[in-house]
DNA sequence: TCGCGCGTAAACATTC
DNA sequence: AGAATGTTTACGCGCG
């Protein structure tokens, strides 16, 4: 597929799916643009805190750093998503040009479109509600948005299939325990990846090349959380939270994207990778520090918290014994779907308040995992405050006995 | 020229 | 049994 210039974001009343789809950009206008969330929400708080700079070691840092996490607990809504639905979207993309972005896709009717099957893929699982799709609906959406591949050869199908088996960046998880109603999985973007499949994505010459930034994950301010409590406990002055998290900052996205520790260390690192496993996207450097970096995820999408991904290397029984179930049971995404092929996007509109619900449950649930953190760091940080406390009686009551033994 | 990303085709296995 | 799905392999093409 060769890159195609042009494309719109407003291409919804041009192609068949796009009622459907108007209806999830609700869902995304739930999250605020990538650059607003990340830099305004936590940097509005941080400002906040510079009064409190001088008190190094007091605890205001904790609660500068509990705001930070609550603003980052909200789910989606809080989370620097960097989608290319925004670009697809484009409601909320002010920085599009038009004269740079036209409408390949609407071009695409009768061309091949400019995406990459693995863009395409990925595409369509972001514009999922629950940012995961059986392969019948990517098809669904594909065919929808590019209507090129109505008429193409049904090869098109098995290049998806291929694309999501072969590509690491899509995982399969498991529908649910009973598999009643349909067949196979539902497939997700690992968020490990999607910083590369959005670095794909601004590659495309007509992409928004919406800025990667750096995102501050409850696990990120944590480990800054942690990492000054360390420093308590040395004795050292903890540095004050902003200045922590600057000092962090600094390294740039090699500290949170593992893709932006290949951009920005693409030579050192490439050479260490193994081709054969580097599929697309370079996999294999993204794999090499998933387990390390899999807590530290920045773009923490519903989907992280709910599924656990089936490993593409494990072949893994119908029973799941070894594979993964979503914890909350996807059967009420894609069971008795009454509206068939159509379905999951269709239904994703009318389903809009279950979605919501589940999406509530699933920023709960995120919610509670950042609420334990914070009260194992907060413990930590009073157990260390009651540490300090208890010494210094003891010291002062040990001065004052002193005193009077002297006196004696 | 070579490596890489990508698209395509095909064979095969599994599941429903 | 047949269709859908998932996996794997192979090959060719374009690009840097």
């Amino acid at each position: 597929m060769g890159p195609v210039i042009g494309m719109t974001p407003d291409k919804r009343a041009e192609t068949p799916g796009a009622e459907k789809v108007a209806g999830l950009s609700q869902i995304y206008k739930m999250g605020s643009l990538p650059e607003a969330v990340d830099a305004a929400r936590p940097k509005a708080t941080l400002v906040d805190s510079e009064s409190a700079d001088d008190e190094l070691t007091n605890l205001n840092w904790l609660h500068e750093s509990t705001n930070l996490l609550t603003n980052f607990s909200l789910g989606n809504e809080g989370l620097p998503i960097v989608s290319p639905l925004y670009d697809i979207e484009g409601d909320d993309v002010p920085s599009f040009g038009s004269s740079c972005y036209q409408n390949p896709e609407k071009k695409s009717a009768t061309s091949k479109p400019p995406y990459s099957f693995s863009l395409l893929i990925y595409m369509a699982i972001e514009h999922s509600p629950n940012k995961c799709l059986p392969v019948k609906e990517i098809y669904s959406w594909i065919l929808n948005r590019f209507p090129y591949f109505a008429t193409a050869p049904t090869g098109w199908k098995n290049s998806v299939r291929h694309n999501l088996s072969l590509n690491k960046c899509f995982q399969k998880v498991e529908k649910s325990h009973g598999k009643v109603n349909g067949k196979g999985s539902l497939w997700c973007v690992d968020p490990e990846y999607k910083p590369n499949l959005m670095q794909a994505l601004k590659k495309q010459p007509f992409s928004s090349a919406s800025s990667q930034s750096v995102s501050l994950s409850p696990h990120y301010l944590s480990s800054v959380l942690k990492q000054n409590q360390v420093q308590t406990l040395k004795g050292e002055k903890p540095l004050p939270l902003k200045t922590a998290l600057q000092k962090k900052r600094s390294y740039g996205n090699a500290f949170n994207h593992p893709s932006a520790i290949r951009l920005q260390e693409s030579d050192s690192l490439a050479t260490s990778i193994d081709p054969k496993e580097d599929h697309n996207y370079s996999a294999s450097s993204m794999a090499a520090q998933r387990c390390a970096s899999r807590s530290s995820v920045s773009s923490l999408s519903s989907v992280d918290e709910v599924y656990e991904f089936i490993p593409k290397s494990s072949h893994v029984g119908s029973d799941g014994s070894e594979g993964f179930h979503s914890e909350e049971d996807t059967d009420g995404d894609y069971e008795d779907d009454p509206l068939g092929d159509s379905g999951y996007a269709s239904q994703a509109c009318a389903d809009t308040s279950e979605k919501r619900q589940s999406g509530k449950k699933m920023r709960k649930q995120s919610c509670q995992e950042i609420d334990e953190e914070l009260k194992e760091a907060a413990g930590s940080l009073l157990h260390l405050a009651g540490i300090r406390t208890c010494l210094g009686s003891l010291i002062s009551t040990a001065k004052t006995q002193n005193q009077k033994q002297r006196k004696k």
